[in-house]
DNA sequence: CTGAAAGCGCTTACAG
DNA sequence: CTGAAAGCGCTTACAG
């Protein structure tokens, strides 16, 4: 810039309210704006954003936190954020906890050291404190797929509760009565309350039975899982339907049935939470919810711009899923 | 920072050694640093990387430019290069090309701007130039997946000719002569690298006909995959296998092929290039090639590092794929 | 062992 | 219409 400045004879006020096209606030001459963009053009010139940063307080980036970036789900709603994002002239640093409390921690660091203008996260089991860090910074927030339900955020979550008792009513409207569900144990909103959808409607039909009901160890899942369709496979009274809480459980446990030549459905009908890219080419019946990948980031964005621009209402949005068939 | 020193009665300098942990070069005393920790912790003090980067040029934030977070492919990748990084210190942004030249000299210039220590990136066909304009500027850069052969950069990629190659011939060893391939119409190394690899081998053993390769155009990609697979199907002398090119084209096709009712495999046997996470709980029987997507990533990062660390020698590094079947 | 000062590359009132 | 100057929040020789 200093170059530019030197070689045009002006001073680097004058090159800075060109090249940031604030030329018309500071009434320069159009002659003088080409050659300036001239120069530029030639001499390659990369304007330094961290300097503009630094001295205007605002990066341009946003930071987006989820436990795994791999899971297409979450995969899917970066995707959607990110081109939001573009669009708007943002940048996105993205962070994963692998649901754990110290990845989440350095996240949330990470990103304020960094100046972030806004984040956007899924919250991790037991982060409150954390969440509150970011509140007192009055740094824009959104959280998505979960909240807290004593910290008072703007939140974009969909209708688990609901969506879930959907699925398991039309489950029992097809016969099925001995219905299992396998979750994980984690205390979170979304998880939790599609374990309460599935269990309030159990009862409702009086067909609830809580040894039907597995938790399972985010950290040893696998194992505990396959342990979970044992023990269901070996109910004296047979278990006619599985209910996966997420799209991972599913994979899995449908794997293991595979192997232990448990068929589906004709030994066992399955339920998923959350839509597979492949369900497309399995040839198997599955039940799942679909829900509004897509909207989930844009409502997420539109939200956070809203309080980078000002707005400090906090908005509490719940959208809505879909009941799907996958053949 | 300058409130810390003033409640000390000391200077920012001395502050800022404490605090960015240059206490012992400093030569300050233990006491002291207690006092300056022990004070930045009540105060919530949050360092400014920003003011740290512009003052030290490096910004511990690298760049990455792949074609769809959203691609399972991708997403994985992009998992462990940003788990890498995270225990290296480095945050990173990443922006999607969606294929399209225009998106991709966008994120370069992004990331150029907002001063990131290093690039990696998937390039675009017919990006040429702008990976020049980065190598121009002594930007630390890797690329992945695929490459420019007149361009020495570093890149990681895959042996996919060889992969390719191994695949079919293990279904011709099979018994299934009149293979198909189905592949985009993109000029990019890794994709021409696949196609060549069939070629080659259905030419060796004298069964190559060229009205069996199908090319896809990406934007389109959808409906002319539809139509390859019912030319195909229409064959008079009948298609006995379809090599997919990449997995985003056998999902398309295998959706399609059930809708149409052809069998998998009586009526038609499939080779996947890439593993589908999916294939675990579909119980159609698939050959797929395994890309070894974590060692891409971390040998990604590696390489990055040894430029940002000053090695200015352009690495080429081929991993090996393994050919699998998913039951 | 510690402080004062210059500098990183921009932006933005302010004065002319 | 344009220039000189201060400032953003750090780091880092340098002097003592």
């Amino acid at each position: 810039m200093q170059d530019i400045a030197d070689r045009l004879g002006i001073s680097r006020g004058t090159v800075s309210l060109v090249l940031s096209g604030k030329a018309k606030e500071g009434r320069i001459g159009d002659e003088l704006q080409n050659r300036v963009k001239e120069l530029a053009r030639e001499l390659n010139y990369i304007p330094n954003e961290i300097a503009r940063s630094l001295s205007t307080g605002v990066t341009k980036t946003i930071g987006v936190i989820v436990p795994d970036i791999s899971n297409e789900f979450f995969g899917k709603m970066i995707f959607f954020i990110q081109e939001q994002a573009k669009y708007h002239g943002y940048a996105v640093i993205t962070i994963n906890t692998n649901e754990c409390l110290k990845d989440f921690d350095e996240a949330v660091t990470i990103l304020m050291n960094k100046q972030v203008d806004g984040i956007i996260l899924v919250p991790v089991e037991g982060g409150n404190e954390i969440v509150k860090k970011i509140m007192s910074r009055k740094i824009p927030l959104v959280l998505i797929d979960r909240f807290y339900e004593d910290i008072d955020t703007t939140y974009i979550v969909t209708d688990n509760y609901d969506a879930s008792s959907r699925a398991i009513e039309l489950i029992l409207n097809e016969g099925y009565k001995r219905n299992a569900v396998i979750c994980y144990d984690i205390n979170l909103f979304a998880l939790t309350e599609r374990k309460k959808g599935c269990i309030d409607v159990l009862k409702k039909h009086g067909v609830y039975d809580e040894r039907l009901i597995k938790n399972i160890h985010y950290d040893n899942q696998e194992i505990e899982i396959e342990k979970a369709i044992t023990d269901l496979k070996n109910e004296p009274d047979k278990v006619e339907a599985i209910f996966f809480c997420t799209r991972r459980i599913f994979l899995t446990g449908v794997k293991y049935m595979h192997q232990q030549g448990i068929h589906i459905p004709g030994d066992m009908r399955v339920i998923c939470f959350d839509e597979v890219d492949a369900f497309s080419f399995a040839n198997i019946p599955v039940t799942y919810i679909k829900q509004p990948i897509q909207q989930i980031g844009e409502k997420a964005i539109e939200a956070l711009f809203d309080q980078i621009r000002g707005s400090d209402q906090a908005e509490h949005i719940v959208l809505n899923s879909e009941i799907k068939f996958s053949l």
